[in-house]
RNA sequence: GGAGAGGUGUCCGAGUGGUUUAAGGAGCUGGUCUUGAAAACCAGUGUAUGCUUUUGCAUACCCAGGGUUCGAAUCCCUGCCUCUCCGCCA
């Protein structure tokens, strides 16, 4: 969430990094609101400190034992600031006769009739009070209606994106700025890793789109082996060189988890959702992570916190009905390490930095060749203020495939999510930075290792790191 | 799924309609005392928003959201969560 103080002061920056992003929203809307939303405040707040003061007043007076008799006498008549002082008299006669004895009362009749006075300006004080509540009540409605919209505007507003980001339209726009490795070359015709898949008989196509529909695939035997190999290869390597604490998330999750990530509600299109329970299936662990330590307040020398977790991912893929149909690249549930971390502002593009190079060092480490591309305006996420892509290259599709995207989102998730953390002990709490990278999408790593480790008998060489949890040197 | 109990500050814990401006204790920070430490004593110790922006001031927050009331931590309704017992289950 962008910062609404930085809307109201300086709001030609937000609008620049908007137009970056070929977002049309307008701020008008945001920032006129939050003009009516305060005034609607400052009024409620002066009617609230007068009601206090009112009732604090009437509370002291109902403590005197001779006045609140008279309240309880009187409490049936209407209008009770309004009556006669005669009326006052004769109700009191009417009660101290119901009591029946009249002498020790005599002397209490005269002290309630020398408090009439004071009786009916407690009443009308009541009276005031009351008119204020209802003031309070109308201007309240209206300030609780106005912040619903105004916060649901802002959970609509995108990162901002830092001024490194490379101006662009869209994909088109991003930028290639590194490659590692040498794409492979064969001396015959490398097959797509559905071809390999099949005839290896370790993903079953026909069989997934059986139990599920299009976009699911059964991975089976050294397929299914090769996929856990390449989790444990993963976990092991981010959790003892990297220093990630291997973190088991639920795989689903409450509504306001997915908006602290900044998957709703704009992309509740993108999600699975459970209408009986209200769970949001994750799409990445980014969702559980994001909001970890939601609500708290860290204490000094917590950070940073680094994160890597194994899950499952479930996209509806909504949005690329038709594309990458072929294969296993793009379904609707797929397996995912994830690196997440939780630093200070100022430390938070070095981090970045030094996520990157864990991801790439899976790529590395397994031999797959990979580019890095830095993300233009046009088609950097929601969240983030800045991100890589790591493309591994396939020799059998013939194509680059993105295995990971790292971003720095800032303060925009932390916000939402309301992490923070205290710099120092009795410093005020501040909003952490959160950065996110695959490290990495499984089953495009699977797809990498198969089609560029391809032999021209169509058996897979395991590459180095991976046998010692395949238990093999060759898939067959 | 059934029955019951509960949710108060950093923590423990009191509080059944109004000097609660949330008691008391622990912890933490600072101070006094001490050669030093401990103990004792004194003082301070939340978050958010708005207004002033030097000191401050105001409002809200006792799980969340509604309601009753002049006034709600307290009473009523709904939801969430935790615990105990039973049932079921991996």
């Amino acid at each position: 969430m962008i910062d609404i103080r930085l809307i109201r002061q300086n709001p030609d920056v937000v609008r620049e990094s908007l137009s970056k992003r070929h977002d049309d929203t307008s701020l008008d809307a945001i920032i006129k609101m939050d003009e009516e939303h305060r005034k609607l405040l400052q009024g409620i707040e002066a009617l609230r400190g007068e009601r206090k003061n009112v009732s604090k007043l009437i509370g002291k007076l109902e403590r005197d034992h001779i006045l609140a008799t008279l309240t309880s006498i009187l409490s049936d008549c209407e209008d009770p600031a309004r009556l006669p002082t005669v009326q006052i008299i004769k109700e009191i006669d009417n009660f101290l006769e119901q009591c029946n004895i009249k002498e020790p009362l005599k002397q209490e009749r005269d002290q309630m009739i020398s408090k009439i006075d004071e009786y009916i300006e407690k009443e009308i004080r009541k009276e005031r009070s009351r008119r204020i509540g209802e003031e309070i009540k109308i201007l309240e409605e209206q300030a609780s209606e106005i912040s619903e919209q105004l916060t649901n505007m802002l959970l609509w507003l995108p990162n901002l994106v830092q001024d490194s980001v490379p101006i662009g339209e869209d994909e088109s726009g991003n930028v290639v700025t590194r490659h590692w490795g040498e794409q492979p070359t064969f001396d015959f015709d490398p097959k797509p890793h559905w071809e390999l898949g099949e005839s290896l008989g370790i993903i079953d196509f026909e069989r997934g789109v059986k139990l599920s529909g299009s976009r699911f695939y059964v991975l089976k035997g050294l397929g299914a082996r090769l996929q856990r190999a390449l989790i444990d290869f993963m976990l092991d390597l981010h959790v003892n060189e990297h220093g990630y604490l291997e973190t088991y998330p639920p795989f689903m999750v409450r509504e306001e988890c997915a908006i602290g990530s900044g998957n709703l509600p704009k992309f509740a299109d993108h999600l699975y959702h459970d209408a009986e329970e209200d769970f949001w299936f994750v799409p990445t662990a980014e969702v559980p992570l994001t909001n970890l330590y939601r609500d708290e307040i860290l204490d000094p020398g917590t950070l940073p916190l680094y994160h890597v977790s194994h899950t499952a991912c479930f996209r509806r893929e909504k949005m690329s009905a038709g594309k990458d149909v072929r294969g296993i690249k793009r379904g609707h549930q797929f397996d995912k390490v994830e690196l997440y971390k939780f630093v200070e502002p100022e430390t938070s593009n070095d981090e970045l930095a030094i996520m990157m190079d864990n991801a790439e060092t899976v790529a590395r480490k397994l031999g797959l060749p990979y580019r890095i591309l830095e993300l233009c305006t046009g088609d950097i996420g929601f969240a983030s203020s800045k991100s890589y892509d790591i493309e591994v290259w396939a020799a059998g599709c013939d194509e680059w495939l993105e295995v990971s995207s790292c971003s720095n989102c800032l303060d925009f998730q932390a916000r939402r999510a309301n992490v923070r953390y205290r710099p120092e002990p009795g410093a005020k709490p501040q909003f952490a930075h959160t950065l996110n990278g695959s490290g990495l999408a499984l089953p495009r790593v699977v797809i990498a290792v198969l089609e560029n480790y391809q032999q021209a008998d169509g058996t897979i060489v395991v590459p180095e790191v991976l046998r010692p949890y395949m238990g093999t040197d060759i898939i067959s």
